[in-house]
DNA sequence: AACAAGACCTGCATGC
DNA sequence: TGCATGCAGGTCTTGT
């Protein structure tokens, strides 16, 4: 479900109701998710204060303020849920954290392939699960000339070096698609053929794409919701994604004579794009 | 080193 | 109605 946008609109979603609140208790209802909780979650996260939310990639970050970092994934279908203490938990709530506020913040993730572990916050950027990630998109310093160095080598196309998170952090196969999209680039074009102002556009999209996107509190395919339980509204404005056969609205061709938005597999992974728009 | 394929897990839409 | 199949917003591991 989320990628980078998705993540953060929940990261917005929860910092009101955590940061500067304790947390009183934790219920881990399930333990198996990805990877497992670690087995003393509960006893380390009780009592402790949420100083602030981050976000890195597509992981959300509470640091806490004895110098601990919870790190939480939301997988393919994890939803973070904002409710009052003490409401009956539903199938696939895994953890229940609830503040001295009297409110709970509940972990769902049907699938399990999101995951919580804990970190130090001094040497976080080298934590197992944080130090490959690629440069964050939405930093001020991400421009072409990184992106650009980021694919070089890449004899695959770039679509799936898109999905690496160690290129750029927080793209999944919407925004990949999306930003190729607007940059008018073909995702089978070689990852190292995306130079100079091939490689300035592609940032520019990124930016712009995923800039949109969390402005439209992200996309609700089936399971991302924010905090408070509303949908996204960003996938009424996908060019691409999920499109086939339909008409692009960047140009003229027809679906009727063979144009129009075509999927392909690439990796295992759906792509949609426009092959007369995007070369 | 980079890449594709498979694995992990559940739910849903589709077709027979 | 039941059942099989394929697909889904991610990423880790395996083998080439």
């Amino acid at each position: 479900m989320p990628e980078l946008p998705e993540v953060e609109t929940v990261r917005r979603g929860l910092a009101p109701v955590l940061e500067g609140r304790r947390i009183v208790r934790v219920t881990a209802r399930r333990a198996d998710l990805r990877r497992p909780l670690p087995t003393d979650l509960a006893r380390r996260l009780a009592g402790r204060r949420v100083d602030r939310l981050g976000r890195r990639g597509k992981y959300i970050l509470a640091h806490l303020d004895d110098g601990m970092v919870l790190l939480m994934h939301l997988g393919m279908s994890g939803r973070v849920r904002i409710e009052s203490a003490g409401s009956a938990p539903q199938t696939h709530d895994h953890v229940v954290l609830t503040t001295d506020a009297g409110v709970s913040v509940v972990f769902h993730d049907p699938r399990r392939f999101g995951l919580m572990d804990l970190g130090q916050a001094e040497t976080l950027s080298t934590h197992p699960l944080l130090a490959g990630l690629g440069p964050e998109p939405l930093d001020p310093d991400f421009d072409g000339a990184v992106l650009a160095a980021r694919l070089a080598g890449r004899r695959g196309p770039v679509k799936a070096a898109l999905l690496d998170q160690t290129v750029v952090a927080g793209l999944g196969n919407i925004y990949a698609c999306e930003s190729l999209f607007r940059a008018r680039l073909s995702p089978r074009r070689r990852g190292g053929t995306i130079v100079g102002r091939r490689a300035g556009r592609l940032a520019a999209a990124i930016v712009a794409v995923l800039t949109d996107a969390i402005a439209a509190g992200g996309s609700s395919l089936r399971d991302h919701r924010r905090p408070g339980g509303e949908l996204g509204t960003f996938q009424h404005r996908f060019a691409v994604y999920d499109r086939e056969g339909l008409a692009c609205p960047g140009c003229t061709c027809d679906p009727a004579d063979g144009g129009g938005i075509r999927r392909i597999v690439q990796s295992g992974r759906s792509t949609f794009y426009c092959a007369m728009r995007q070369r």
